[in-house]
This record gives C-alpha cells, structure tokens and sequence, in this order.
DNA sequence: TTAATTCCCATAAATTCCCATTTTTTTCTT
DNA sequence: AAGAAAAAAATGGGAATTTATGGGAATTAA
C-alpha cells in the first residue's frame, strides 16, 4: 500500500479551489481502484465533529478499509452506531480535477478556519489539510512537549515500543 | 454496493417538499435496478414504531436485501412477523421527483417532528432523515458519554477492536 | 367538491467545466 | 555548469450546468 509523504502550503480561491501537492496525487490515483488515466481520481474527506480541526483525506483504499472494519461491529452496537456517523456522515467524498485541484466546500473551509491558504500534510495512509496557523500552533505544542523531556531524548525509541507495550 | 457519504440541511416546504442532498441522488439512482436516466429512482421509506425518531431511507437494492433474508427466516416465527411488521408494513415507498425532491407525507412529518427543516444524514447503504434538534440532541447524549471516558480516547480504537473481540 | 397531491415551470445561488496564464521544476545543449 | 527550452505544477476567470427552492395549475382522492 502506497504512503503519503511530504507537506505543503498552497493558495485557496474563492470557489474553494485549491492545488493538491503534486507527490500526494500519484498516491491518490494509484490507491482508487476504479481510475484509469483520464479519469479523475476520487478520495474522501473526513472532517469530524466541532472538534476536530483539520480535515483528514482519505483514498478509496482507505476508507475501504475503514467501512470494512465498521461493517464488522456488531449492528445496533453504540460503538459501530459512532463511527457510521463520523466517517459516512462527516465526511464528503469528492475527486481531483484535471488540473490537479481540490474543492473544499465552504461549510467545510469555515469549519476548520481555512481562508487563503491550506497547509496540507502526510500521515501514513491519509493526508491532512490544515489552516496554517491552526498547524504552526499545534506544532508549537509539540515542540514545547519534546522541549520537556531530557536533553538527549531520540523519539525514535517509540518505533520499538508497540511490540514491548511502553507506550507512557 | 454504492454507499451514502455525507450529511445536510434542507428546507421543507408545505407541501412536504423536500431536496435530497445531491450526493445521495447518485446513490439512489444507481442503486434501482429499474431506474434508467429520465425516470424517477425510487426507494423505500421505513418509520417504524413509535419509539423510532428519524426515517430511515432505503435503496432498492438494500430492501431487496433485507426482504430476501425476511423470507428465509420460518413462515410464522415470532422474528419473520415483527421484521415483516417493521419493513412491509411501517414502511413507505416512494421516488426521487425530476428536481430532486422527496415528499415526505403529513403522517411521517408529524410521527418524527420535522417541521420547517429536515437534517439527512449518510448511514452505509441507508441514510437518515431526523428532525434538526432531535439530532442534535442525540448527538449531545453521544457526546456527553465520549466526555465521559478518559481525556484521551479516540473512537478509533474502536476501529480494530473488531479483530480482537473488545466491545463491551 | 374540498382538500391533498402531483405535475410543470421559474429563479437565484452554488458548483462544475473549460480554457488561459503564470511559476516552478526538469531536461537538454553547449 | 550556465543558460535555454520543455514539461509540469499552480493559479485565475468566465461560461455552462446543477442544486435548492418556490409557486401555480392540473389531477386525484376522500
């Protein structure tokens, strides 16, 4: 399966309109079964409830996999009952056009404070956009973090840690 | 199978009128083995008993499904009669009219109290039609119970608990 | 035959499509 | 390695289409 990887800070204009990073498309193309050169490439954006304050795009690969898993809870059950709602509910499912641009629909721009700028980034099978302050904040906070712990503290320890279960 | 993605706000008229969100018609129409461009898609409506607050919408490739595993349960059991109850006779079918409306009838107005604006949102291979504030107060109580679990938990995890067994 | 429902038409706003520029990146040539 | 040419990426604008919504006439039902 294919990885997002990389960042980017790109214009958004009145209609909504804005370019996806170049690198982040061929990864969108190849993991949405259906499309064949030509075609526009189809992913789906999971925006969440109030709180969640960036949008999380998924391929059709992914979020395959994610209805997949959902459809494997139990019906009625209150945890499948959630998830329906924050990933077939909030979500829109749009595609890329032939100029390589995304529209966010303004409901979804305002949610998350996006005005003339998008800062999108890699995570793993799915990508973020971002407003761009909203991220350098959050960023902030996670330096202020890393900044607390002992001088020579290497993250890479986590990379280990799922099999040994230290998470803490 | 297609799947409904998303959520909406429409106004309904005196009549009934009501817009369907423009990405469920898709949906609908490709999911009515009869529909053929120019005809109106049809599909079913099922309100259920009393206690059920929201419509819930059906394709006609999803009630075919459902009726299809009604007949294969015993003529006569308690299950076969409460399920025929609840999908032959609390349901209604309908279409999708050429300008993309649905006319939701008095009756079913008044049993969910939808008044002068009608809240849909996607459910898999159904979606749901509540009144605003009855969703939202669902949505308060959903809320209310995340509030309750630890500062950190993400629904997520829910995601793969399927593999593992861990509902509660 | 009164009320309710369906059909037909109209319109404003939002969205999509199509085409044109500008920028940036890559490739080629000397 | 520098500069020119070509290709790819980012961006902008207007026309055409789709959506959401409203109103009245025709039709059906009680």
């Amino acid at each position: 399966m294919r990885r997002f990887r990389g960042e980017g800070l790109n214009k958004v204009d009145s209609k909504g309109r804005v370019s996806i990073p170049a690198l982040f498309r061929r990864v969108i193309e190849v993991c949405d079964p259906a499309w064949t050169d030509g075609l526009q490439p189809e992913l789906v954006i999971v925006y969440g409830d109030s709180r969640k304050n960036f949008l999380e795009c998924y391929t059709i690969d992914a979020i395959d996999e994610v209805d997949q898993k959902i459809s494997d809870l139990p019906r009625g059950s209150i945890q499948r009952k959630m998830l329906e709602r924050l990933f077939h509910g909030q979500s829109f499912p749009t595609s890329v056009d032939d100029t390589g641009r995304l529209v966010i629909p303004h409901k979804l721009r305002e949610k998350i404070g996006i005005k003339a700028e998008a800062y999108f980034i890699a995570s793993g099978d799915t990508f973020q956009i971002w407003n761009p302050e909203t991220f350098q904040e959050d960023q902030d906070k996670a330096n202020a973090w890393l900044q607390s712990l002992p001088e020579d503290f290497d993250p890479l320890i986590y990379l280990d840690a799922s099999d040994r279960q230290i998470y803490e």
